[in-house]
DNA sequence: TCTTGACTTGGAGTACACTCCAAGTTGTAC
DNA sequence: GTACAACTTGGAGTGTACTCCAAGTCAAGA
């Protein structure tokens, strides 16, 4: 719902990553995300500053590429960049902080799960007003006595 | 995911809507929106210009606030002012609409399915993810062999 | 040596959807 | 008659997440 680039275009198994990405052209690739938004996940420090090739050019290790994606499915299940920039900076403080991480991750699958729940409930409703139309559009003359029946329903 | 306010708070069943709404403040309560959100919903002319009380203040019958319950719904599922705008001044155009009207919904439908399906994939991938550090956390001994096993999954 | 292309930086601009505010009007309550 | 609440308007400001741009650097190829 987000704005999601198309799935078959990035990495999705470890293989199809290098063990070293050497240009911010190439991590955007593997990733799905543009150059301009990696660079602005670093300004923003949602990102750690890269290591850079001598001439200042980005490099990115296949671990880390892992981690910006998996920033990526964070983020297209509704996690705001504030949060994911949380959660990463856990990542830095290393093993002790597992169980706050799971946790987090633990919160979130229940937001997704919410969410699910929530768009099935009104996927129910337009489905409701779709039949709703197709009675219309098939019977032009039962018209009111479905609008009857339909108000005894849910909005 | 959307910010959307608590369901208990607003109206669900038609019965719970009088039949002429006599202030924007009521009309905000049946419909979960802020009094701004309704004015400003009326200024882009995503709704119509409502009728007004002798002093200027706006009147709904329960079918306008049905009409914006619908479209609440709408956003709720990922639509955009713009596409809900569209969707309404087909409203305007009468019945002759309604085939159209239908097809927008039914797409909308097709992309809350796609919606449900994508959190779906990644909520698994986010399991994956808390049963690695659940792993990590028991045995912390382990921890290089299931991130070997990790590498042969999905990111 | 010069050009080309791929990057770098800081900072400004954009899109969406509100959200807030100041100033004014109206109707009721005391 | 005056205070007050509940509205009205136009317009400015906010937050999130980018997206674009200008100016500069650097390495490789003709």
């Amino acid at each position: 719902m987000d704005q999601f680039p198309g799935k078959a275009k990035w990495a999705t198994l470890v293989e199809e990553i290098p063990e070293l990405v050497t240009s911010i052209k190439q991590a955007a690739q593997l990733t799905g995300l543009t150059e301009d938004t990696i660079r602005y996940y670093e300004k923003i420090g949602l990102l750690p500053y890269a290591d850079r090739k001598k001439n200042g050019h980005r490099i990115y290790s296949r671990e880390q590429i892992q981690g910006i994606i998996f920033l990526t499915r964070l983020k297209a299940t509704g996690m705001t960049l504030e949060e994911m920039k949380h959660f990463r900076e856990m990542t830095n403080a290393g093993d002790e902080s597992i169980p706050a991480r799971l946790s987090i991750l633990e919160e979130h699958k229940q937001k997704i799960q919410s969410e699910i729940a929530r768009l099935s409930d009104i996927q129910t409703i337009i489905e409701f007003k779709i039949d709703h139309f197709r009675e219309i559009f098939q019977h032009p003359n039962s018209n009111d006595m479905l609008c009857e029946e339909a108000s005894k329903k849910e909005i």
